[in-house]
DNA sequence: AATGAATGAGGATTCATTCAT
DNA sequence: CATGAATGAATCCTCATTCAT
């Protein structure tokens, strides 16, 4: 027998994951409410026992998504492994993630910062705090202490997950690498060469 | 006294320029066939005569987009410099592009590939052809010539592009880099790195 | 312990009472079910099972209303004074009544008859058996008997409700009378001088 | 050929027309736009060229049947007769009016004081201004300058207006009354007495 | 008896597109 | 060519009502 609460949760797993479903196949604004809860299992009205409004479906989506996705640095900066090597990891399950939910990387990297709406802001920075924080601090490790300010490292973070997010989107990149391992490895070494290298100005010398 | 051609021709920019402006604000879903005529300072059935259907404003602005974008990196390539530079210089055009035309690049990193239309496989295709080449030439040569296969330099050019674009698109790098002088040499050094530091294995012999 | 029949009871009132409020408040079609039913203490379905339909409260807050209403006349008609005199305090009853229970007089006056349900014909049966026969025939009496037809005192039995009903609908007649004292000797005078003085047939003569 | 104010400002009585008809019909909120569209003999859309939402038909409606109602009262004002006689024309030519127009009737006293919308003060202001004051000056002059003081003229003008519009409403009035003449003769006789008769101290004496 | 989750009919509103002027 | 009035398909959202627990 179930509580309440469980099923209540059930229906909003249900409907998160035909909300990307959808919206991921024809954009958030194409999807149609009726769309989404007939993928969801459910009488169109139902789905507004638990949103107020379609657009209450983004936050909706970005909060799993910024969970999966925070979830995995996290995984990597926990193993005991040299700071390249974490960071080599934590690009990797990125990419496992978003080839794996593939779907929920489209929603997150293209509709999200795109619709307006009024937990915008605090997505940002709750994406800033949970995810860009902890891929900075790998970064910066990678990179030997001195080398990044914070704010430097977090724009690196950001640049990391769109080129991981890239693989998701792009036909041309999916043409280009011929598959998500070689991908995988070009975009590996680009990113540790890039953190790690030598700074230009010590390679002149 | 103008020639029909011109008139025509003058219109079509007036829409352009009116229709990157109205959805870089709202997105192409929010933003009406109204208020971009409006913006361009004609009646709602006019554009019409320029147009057949909203759709056909993506690949109007997507065609002037990759033109504008492709004419800066064939710039960059046809400059006597050492390869590096040539790099460094074309990701130093491309910002500037997107932070003087910032419109224009939310538009082309945001819309342009999630609004199906007949035309998604031309210009995926000409994006390829006329930009992405380009930039991989010059990846290419600054990488030296054996490092990376054509699909690589291809992926490569693709990864630079999106990193460009997220200046527009990103509140967190703009609050994170401090500046565009700032992030274009954040961005410079770690593609300059990526692409022509040395191998990992070789680092380790 | 209560006997089901007390709690049934019980329910009906606190349904009337929760309707009229939120009815008086928002208007019939404004107010929802899922209102009411919280204004009365009760749960969304629980309503269900002393209605059948939305429409259902309509003759339910009808009846009392008419109820109410009728009591006040039949006291006033029972009491040992002038006719004239009866007729004063029956109007100023209704005032009073109307001024304590405004909510009531709002939806008497406003919804009642406009809402169309199957009970229509009905309460306009016993509006006028129990309700207008009554102050008619204090009209009748206070005019003399030989004034009015049985028709006529019904007309002005409707017209002097309809006047007392004003007090509860109108700004305009509260801003302008100054108060509920005043509105009253207003009325009661205009309707006194307007039942009982000479006919003008007569005052030519 | 027709300007395009003639057709703008045929639209509008077009719609007005609509929207009392149906309106007076089945009320506010069960005429649906679709329906005061097709009795306007326009398609469901083209309403809102000329009205922003629902709401809008009521301050439209109010300010035709205010206007011509005022026109009624000013209309018996510039009479050359005594006053008692012009008051008796001003009642008749209102209740001549809402039989001719019936369902404006039911919709002025019915709809427009309930349905709250923005120009809710402002209708009750220009009703008191352009209708109100022409009647409570009739009233004044019938009873004699000195009887009523500005705010009881306004709430006798008031009432009478609402026993004039309980034409349109009401069943009983209509079957206890047996005709709009019997109704017209018993309500001028009521108001003229009430207005113009001696005051009960007066007839102590 | 009481409840509230589920449902879908129903309605307001928007907006791309057409077309007569 | 330019225009904007007219149109109705499309969609969000509300809410009375049902029903399983």
């Amino acid at each position: 027998m179930r509580r309440a609460s469980d099923t209540a949760q059930e229906r909003r797993r249900q409907i998160f994951e035909a909300a990307i479903a959808v919206i991921s196949e024809k954009g958030f604004h194409k999807a149609t409410i009726r769309e989404i809860a007939a993928a969801a299992g459910l009488g169109k009205g139902t789905i507004y026992q638990y949103i107020d409004k379609k657009e209450d479906l983004i936050p909706l989506i970005a909060e799993v998504g910024i969970s999966l996705m925070s979830a995995k640095i996290s995984e990597a900066a926990s193993l005991d492994a040299p700071p390249e090597e974490k960071l080599r990891i934590a690009i990797e399950s990125q990419l496992a993630l978003f080839d794996e939910h593939s779907r929920l990387a489209e929603v997150m990297g293209g509709e999200i910062e795109r619709i307006k709406h009024e937990d915008s802001e605090l997505l940002t920075r709750v994406f800033e705090e949970r995810y860009l924080n902890a891929l900075a601090s790998l970064v910066s490790e990678a990179a030997g202490r001195e080398r990044f300010s914070k704010g430097e490292s977090l724009v690196i973070a950001e640049l990391i997950a769109v080129m991981c997010l890239l693989w998701s989107h792009s036909v041309l990149a999916k043409k280009n690498a011929g598959g998500i391992e070689a991908y995988e490895t070009l975009l590996e070494e680009f990113v540790l060469r890039g953190v790690s290298g030598r700074r230009k100005e010590a390679e002149n010398s």
